[in-house]
DNA sequence: ATTTGACCTGGAGTGCGCTCCAGGGTTCAT
DNA sequence: ATGAACCCTGGAGCGCACTCCAGGTCAAAT
């Protein structure tokens, strides 16, 4: 199942998280925390239906978390999404964050640089 | 104040909390979870004195936390270290680390990716 | 009719990595 | 010799991001 295939009446949240690479319970707990767009529509006995607009805006959370973007922010993030002409903050969180991810990269290169020179001392301890 | 510059009665917890980057605090920590690689020496009156080595070996722990070993792998790590011959052992945990670091990165370059799309797509918006 | 399983809510619990604190001793410049 | 600044220990506390649980509703299959 890709996000394209969302029915009209959209899916369950078990679903939705499947689609998103994200638990039910990290689901409920985004929502709770703000983070939604919209909340998702409800079935008639009340279950969540997630849109495909629904799991897109899902990838974009992933994409802030996985790159370390704290809930706090996001939050920010989301709040400026809710309002119209916005676009220029928005903007800015984004090149913020992008910078901030940037220096992360590097330092975890630079490290990354020393684990490597100790792996290969140890090769050559160990096979040569 | 450089590593090379360790005095040869070594340099108190503040001194070699600076040096390596972390916190006294989280010097004490770490010694009190066995990451050290052997418990700093002692002046008369009972206060940490760190050698240059020591402060060497700061360093290597700051390096696998900062690339996201967690405190009970390292720990692990360095009880291999405080074993005769168990350097075929410590490249291996290097060499999964390796590969897990570059997972990651290449997992958050990914998300970078469509962040820079993001933000392209807004540079339009708002200047264009 | 009842069993199964997915869903709901509010709230408690967890794991991690620190970070802080109380209460006490030591060192050092003035 | 006195006050500021540093160090010690054991243990409590914290922020974060989930994760789990109890107790309940509901729909569909048997």
């Amino acid at each position: 199942m890709t996000v394209t295939e969302v029915p009209a009446g959209g899916v369950t949240i078990s679903a939705a998280a499947e689609l998103s690479g994200l638990t039910v319970d990290t689901l409920r707990y985004y929502e709770k925390e703000g983070l939604s767009l919209r909340r998702p529509g409800r079935s008639a006995s009340g279950q969540r239906r997630y849109t495909e607009e629904d799991v897109r805006w899902l990838g974009t959370l992933v994409m802030l978390r996985r790159t370390g973007m704290p809930i706090r922010d996001i939050r920010r993030f989301v709040d400026l999404y809710r309002t119209e002409g916005s676009e220029a903050q928005r903007l800015a969180i984004l090149e913020a964050h992008r910078e901030h991810v940037l220096e992360e990269l590097n330092e975890v290169q630079t490290h990354l640089d020393a684990i490597n020179r100790k792996i290969t001392y140890y090769k050559e301890l160990v096979n040569g």
